[in-house]
DNA sequence: TTTATACCGATTACCGATAATCGCTTGACA
DNA sequence: TGTCAAGCGATTATCGGTAATCGGTATAAA
């Protein structure tokens, strides 16, 4: 089986300061490896909402036993990313309009928490880091045609970043769970055009905001900064975004 | 194996308005079941913080595999009451007096914010569900040398149920994993006396709060709820305290 | 045609056994 | 005496197979 740790995505996350800190990277079990690989496969929209996630297929298709892919499956359903239901299976997390609209309303409160623990923690090191990120992400928005699933990656893996270094774990794994499953699927909004272009880097504010340490500011820039990207989910309900997001095809 | 449904706790989580509308509490799967146990010996302290949770020994006393003890110490860890550690074996949750204030932090943003969105859709049913729990708890406070583990989850159940009806799926199940912790050991705080005995129904100013339906006296009411159930953790960071959490004996 | 029911294929739930891994001990060696 | 690595016991990780369960379908009765 394919360790997934190569791509661009597996080198940005795994360079930064926190894991140079500690040793390389060790290797994952097989359940944390196809954990990996189906998350993947969902970010790139191989995988789509709805789709069935069946034990014996994936085992055989890793060479893996069952009781892996179970496990693997009961990691990814914790993550947001899949939903069980007992004895009849499990599929793709299917987000509706209103599910977004929820896990923003608690972002929205739970993000500026955590950037403004962060903020007083933040060394340059990790500023270093947060631009070198932003800056690919920024690169990838003048990209015509990107994959935008591996901007999607790393857009996560940035703000993580900074909820890691809140200082509090279980703040950092509650955003985590909260707003994986947005950071997923956005990219199947992208398939339709429905999210606008962004102009110029949209993470810069953030880090100014972070550097400046100002909780009012912190608070004001971190909110602006996700509802303008989902800003047609919680105004609309269209048909096609319904479509798109419940992975009717 | 005991199915875990019987006892006063059981009757009064089953028989509320949600599970009435539906049909009768089908029977748990096996995983779920050793779930249960297992989060109940928390509940009551039978396992302390820092008590190791051994697969095949937990398989041996309740005749199952280790496989399915395996899944449920996977729902324990989901839960936040037990830690796994990759090929080193798993242990009851030990809280750090930071980890309380944490959790509490979160829960003073999200916990408004679902009565707020309960409070404009609680029935009188609910309401009568709510006083009754009520009421049982304030028995128990009422009474000498009771098993606060008993109350503690009940005082959890009425929470909950309030988050349920939030209508927000996602903010109900990130209020539980965060709280649930908070809930279960707070038991071990009385075996050495360190909460304070309330006086009257503390409950009684929530139901008040959720009928007159204004967002800032349910913040408030809320708050000071369980910011003063806490106060000793937020304030003090004695040795016996930490000793009592961290499950020194 | 409608409804009830027994069966069937597919899939999950659970099991018993083996392989891999970890911390610790032991003992050779400088 | 101190150090380090091989070996050991306990435990987790993984495997392959069996049992239980579900939804759907075919069949039969009304």
């Amino acid at each position: 089986m394919k360790a997934g740790l190569n791509g661009r995505v597996a080198t940005l996350v795994g360079d930064s300061p926190l894991n140079r800190a500690g040793k390389l990277a060790l290797a994952d079990s097989l359940k944390t490896q196809v954990t990996e690989i189906l998350k993947e496969k969902i970010f790139a929209g191989a995988l789509k909402p709805g789709d069935a996630l069946r034990e014996m297929h994936i085992a055989r298709e890793y060479s893996v036993s069952q009781a892996t892919v179970r496990e693997a499956l009961l990691q990814l359903e914790q993550l947001g990313l899949a939903v069980r239901m007992a004895n009849r299976g499990t599929i793709v997390t299917k987000l509706t309009p209103q599910d977004v609209r929820d896990r923003l309303e608690i972002r929205s409160e739970l993000d500026p928490m955590a950037c403004i623990k962060a903020s007083a923690k933040l060394t340059e090191d990790d500023f270093a880091y947060l631009e070198r990120l932003a800056k690919e992400i920024s690169k990838d928005y003048k990209t015509p045609n990107y994959n935008f699933y591996e901007t999607s990656q790393i857009d996560f893996q940035f703000h993580r970043y900074i909820w890691q270094r809140s200082g509090s774990p279980v703040l950092c794994a509650t955003l985590e769970q909260v707003t994986l499953p947005l950071f997923a699927f956005i990219g199947l909004l992208r398939q339709v055009g429905v999210e606008e272009r962004r102009t110029g880097d949209p993470h810069k504010p953030i880090i100014e905001a972070l550097r400046s340490g100002k909780a009012r500011q912190i608070t004001q820039v971190v909110r602006a900064h996700f509802e303008n990207s989902y800003n047609h989910f919680i105004e609309s309900n269209s048909d096609d975004l319904q479509a798109v997001i419940e992975g009717r095809r």
